[in-house]
DNA sequence: CGCTTTTGTCATAGG
DNA sequence: GACCTATGACAAAAG
């Protein structure tokens, strides 16, 4: 969902942007078509009969707009031509529901010519010529596509997910759809499961789908919860509480990580935390391609093209963007980029070495709404102090500010996105934020690659080149909201300078006032502890970092006694604070989820409340009806005194209870009733009063006939 | 000044 | 056994 303050210079303009909507409409519409439900046309193909709705085949086919145009009658059959072959029209159709395309080695051409001939949007040539090659060309290894390196407009049809599980020949080019969930070892247990067979990739898929479904934006995350949590859930007998951490992106693709790297990228779409240091990890290695997974069990796919370019993708797991975000999130060439923290997408990267060559810097957001940066274009020299705030995603390139790179004049301004609830997220587009440096706060900030593979690797002697440092005063350097920044920056080295220059301003927290209030004194404290201990990185680069980086940084880095102290201790607390907030915010959840349980209960209550009154006036007016009736049938049947003190006395007998006038009856005719015989439809036991009911339509049908059988048996002992 | 809320930290349990 | 996360408890700061 997005909220978008449309520009104004003092007042805004709000509109409401649901991004999760047309993923959930697509869904909606096929399980429509497997169910055949509203369905209008059917599709035969080689004698095979396809039902699907128009309006979708038409939205997603040339062929079918033209043929389905003209056509008005409910339930049209439509005979599509010889080279339309099952094999290569079924997975068409899956894909135009679902975003998805299905294909293998065997099926591929045939989809190909399939969608050829029936003009099928959104999936053209590019994909088949970027996958071809993979299918047909084994042994061609990482070679990068040509096409890719040159044409980043074709790169954005490739859809923002694709799958390639290289054993099985079988390729999942998934557009859009969301593929949420696979944090857990379980859950990875179901990736590798899924790996292993198209159809349980598929079911994985659905049935992760299914545990994304909106209302419970709160996807299954209750494996990331302790086991105590989960109790209390239990108790709770609810999962609602655990809606926490939906939008907290922690999840993983169901997607296999042993693909043929050379041959096979792997994509797949995740919103989430892009871990410098799994970035730094990827390029520290010569593998052209790597599944990486940060803290959060974010998963971040890369896959090295060729020397020049990465193409880079990450997990989605809230899914409902993921329409949104298709298209290729951003081309870069001559750059490394850091996406924006809730950016998700294909990206496409340049290599380090590249940029270290001196590699022109061209940046192209191909999303065309967050297309903010465009460094292709309007090239000129950036002064921090100046820049206009930009895109988070373009912050990703604050650090060629940083460098003193170039990049480009942005025209848009100022989105700030965050991820709420239902897994959209909330943009703010300030026009006026050219003056504000607020856009600039809660923005990840950027960091080269090559800067932090040089202070990773070579830390020691840094020289970098980069980090320089002038980001004082850079809007993009302030303000840093703590807990989106994934990246504050790494410090220079100790030889670099008298002041930790660069980004480890942050830790020394030198921008002073800009630094957030909401970071507390611990923040500063701990930056000022950093500074004494002079270490050489930032806190929360360090914090952020994963179990196993940050293990290989303690290899790779020559810490002092001290430093060792701090770092353990700053991340053992930060961790813990941060612990500590979803422990609460929990908590809270829960809180309101029971708060909500309560009031339905306390509703219900009222429901059965007013049920009980209604029964009681419904029994009350039965009870005098029936009282009524009784008293016409005794008076009718001329029943002796003698008879009628039976009755009364016989507590067996339903008619007993049946004649609360008996009483009055028996006063009449001088004689005593027991007290406790008397009854009183008040006082009736309501489990006797049905079969009293019962009795009742048994004695007036018997009363007809019971005058017979009564009065013989009254007058035949006298 | 006392109360409540928020937040960070520690200790601990469990994985 | 090291490490991680969740959580209760406590304390300090803020409102």
């Amino acid at each position: 969902m997005s909220l978008m303050a449309m520009s104004a210079p003092r007042s805004s303009v709000f509109t409401f942007e649901s991004s999760a909507h047309s993923s959930h409409v697509l869904r909606r519409l096929d399980d429509q078509r497997r169910r055949d439900t509203l369905c209008d046309v059917t599709v035969v193909v080689e004698g095979q009969s396809f039902r699907a709705h128009r309006s979708v085949l038409a939205s997603c086919s040339e062929y079918f707009s033209l043929r389905l145009s003209g056509l008005t009658q409910h339930g049209a059959v439509i005979t599509l031509p010889q080279e339309v072959t099952v094999s290569g029209f079924e997975p068409l159709l899956k894909f135009a529901y679902t975003s998805k395309l299905l294909f293998g080695k065997d099926s591929v051409l045939d989809i190909r010519n399939s969608a050829s001939v029936l003009g099928f949007r959104d999936l053209d040539e590019a994909c088949f010529d970027f996958l071809l090659p993979k299918f047909f060309s084994r042994s061609s290894g990482a070679v990068a596509c040509p096409r890719m390196t040159c044409c980043e407009r074709k790169y954005k049809r490739l859809l923002s997910k694709v799958e390639i599980p290289t054993d099985s020949d079988v390729v999942l080019l998934d557009e859009k759809e969301e593929k949420p969930v696979a944090d857990s070892p379980l859950q990875q247990e179901v990736a590798e499961l899924c790996k292993k067979s198209l159809e349980g990739k598929k079911r994985g898929s659905q049935s992760d789908r299914g545990a994304l479904t909106p209302g419970a934006a709160g996807v299954n995350v209750s494996f990331v919860q302790c086991p105590k949590y989960r109790k209390f859930q239990l108790a709770c007998g609810k999962d609602a509480c655990v809606t926490e951490r939906s939008n907290v992106n922690n999840l993983a693709t169901v997607v296999r990580d042993d693909c043929n790297l050379s041959s096979s990228p792997n994509f797949s779409q995740n919103e989430s935390e892009v871990q410098i240091p799994s970035r730094r990890s990827n390029y520290q290695t010569d593998e052209p391609w790597k599944t990486e997974r940060n803290e959060d069990g974010v998963r971040t796919q890369e896959v090295k093209l060729d020397e020049n370019y990465v193409v880079k993708m990450e997990d989605d797991t809230t899914g409902v963007n993921s329409l949104d975000r298709a298209s290729v999130n951003a081309v870069s060439l001559g750059e490394s980029t850091v996406p924006g923290e809730r950016s998700p997408g294909l990206i496409l990267h340049h290599c380090p070495l590249m940029a270290l060559a001196g590699g022109p810097a061209i940046t192209r957001s191909l999303e065309q709404e967050r297309s903010v940066v465009d460094l292709k274009e309007e090239k000129k020299p950036v002064d921090c102090g100046e820049q206009e705030p930009v895109h988070q995603d373009a912050d990703a390139w604050g650090e060629r500010r940083k460098e003193g790179q170039t990049v480009s004049e942005t025209k848009e301004i100022g989105i700030m996105e965050r991820n709420v609830e239902s897994g959209g997220s909330l943009n703010v587009l300030d026009s006026d934020a050219g003056s504000s440096s607020d856009t600039g706060s809660g923005q990840p900030q950027p960091v080269s690659l090559e800067w932090l593979k040089l202070h990773v690797n070579l830390s020691s002697s840094s020289s970098g080149g980069g980090g320089g440092g002038d980001d004082g005063g850079c809007p993009f350097l302030q303000d840093l909201d703590q807990s989106k920044c994934l990246w504050k920056g790494a410090g220079q080295s100790e030889s670099e300078g008298a002041s930790l220059s660069g980004v480890s301003s942050l830790n020394s927290g030198e921008d002073g006032e800009s630094e957030t209030e909401t970071e507390g004194d611990s923040e500063s404290y701990a930056r000022e502890r950093a500074r004494q201990v002079q270490l050489p990185f930032s806190v929360d680069w360090i914090v952020d970092l994963s179990r196993n980086d940050f293990q290989q940084l303690l290899k790779q880095q020559e810490f002092t006694r001290e430093q060792l102290d701090f770092v353990h201790d700053m991340r053992r607390r930060s961790k813990n604070r941060l612990a500590a907030q979803r422990c609460r915010k929990r908590k809270l959840d829960c809180i309101y989820n029971l708060q909500y349980e309560i009031n339905k209960l306390k509703a219900e209550r009222e429901k059965l409340m007013m049920e009980k009154s209604q029964l009681r006036q419904l029994k009350m007016k039965t009870c005098h009806s029936v009282s009524a009736l009784c008293q016409r049938v005794c008076s009718e049947s001329n029943l002796q005194p003698e008879q009628l003190q039976v009755l009364t006395k016989s507590s067996d007998c339903p008619l007993s209870s049946l004649f609360p006038h008996i009483d009055a009856l028996l006063s009449q005719r001088g004689l005593q009733v027991q007290p406790q015989t008397s009854r009183s439809v008040s006082s009736m036991d309501p489990d006797k009063f049905e079969a009293s009911e019962e009795a009742l339509s048994s004695t007036s049908r018997d009363t007809r006939e019971g005058h017979r059988s009564l009065k013989p048996h009254t007058e035949s002992p006298h």
